[in-house]
DNA sequence: CAATAACCTATTGACACAGTAGGTAAATGG
DNA sequence: CCATTTACCTACTGTGTCAATAGGTTATTG
């Protein structure tokens, strides 16, 4: 299940490159649009910035802004920096998790094929698409 | 993320349809083979056999068997009972939840599609198909 | 220099996850 | 018929994540 850090920062995305000329947008008329807690998107904006998502600029006239255009953003590479990991069992998140039984395990393959499947969904799906 | 109520659950059913030969087949045994704790399991098993997955037998001779044939049950059938919901966002896995932006939200139509997938993934995969 | 806005640290309540513990009820093989 | 086997039942617990809230500091500019 997609929690609301991916599912907002998905929409902060969808409204900077709605409401931007090229300039910086505050947090707080985003917040106030998306009707969700500034407190809140801090957070969420803050690993967006760290993430390489956006870019943030202090004082007035500041704001957030994307860093590159609508069409080289994949969908999947905001969700994936937001949730952690796509991957649908632990045994594929966690490259630390030793699995014994990986070399005879008869759900193993099904995963990764399903893997394989929401990762070519979501990295084919665009920013851009969305608006 | 599918838990270990998702992936235990199928690995019992593999477990089971490998080991049976039409009889009951004694919880101890497949928590021994699967190597995952009995205690645990039965707390998996009972909501099996409330969901009508498995059929369970009490006393010697007793233990859970199969309610139908291996290719009579979807993967997704399995994952949805023991999960919850497939669902990848509450605003679809909620009835209840009533989304204000129902109307003009950008992403919805996405998480739809993405839902689409995955159900056609795990309910077109059976679990004669893991054996 | 005051207003604006990002940036930072800490805390919280609720809930799910992954079990553990200890017992009762049912069925059967000897 | 009874001891053994097995399912079935209720309750509890530690750990962690989610979704925020609270209150502050730093940077920038009109």
């Amino acid at each position: 299940m997609i929690s609301t850090k991916g599912r907002y920062a998905l929409r902060v995305m969808i409204d900077i490159a709605q409401n931007s000329d090229g300039g910086y947008i505050p947090l707080k008329d985003i917040a106030e649009r998306q009707e969700i807690s500034k407190k809140y998107l801090e957070i969420i904006v803050k690993d967006m910035v760290a993430g390489g998502l956006l870019k943030g600029a202090s004082g007035k006239g500041g704001g957030y802004k994307l860093c590159r255009k609508p069409d080289k953003y994949s969908v999947g590479e905001i969700l994936e920096l937001m949730e952690g990991s796509m991957s649908s069992v632990v045994c594929l998140a966690d490259k630390k998790f030793k699995c014994p039984r990986k070399k005879s395990c008869e759900t193993l393959p099904m995963w990764q094929e399903y893997d394989e499947m929401v990762h070519d969904f979501f990295y084919g799906k665009k920013l851009s698409d969305l608006i």
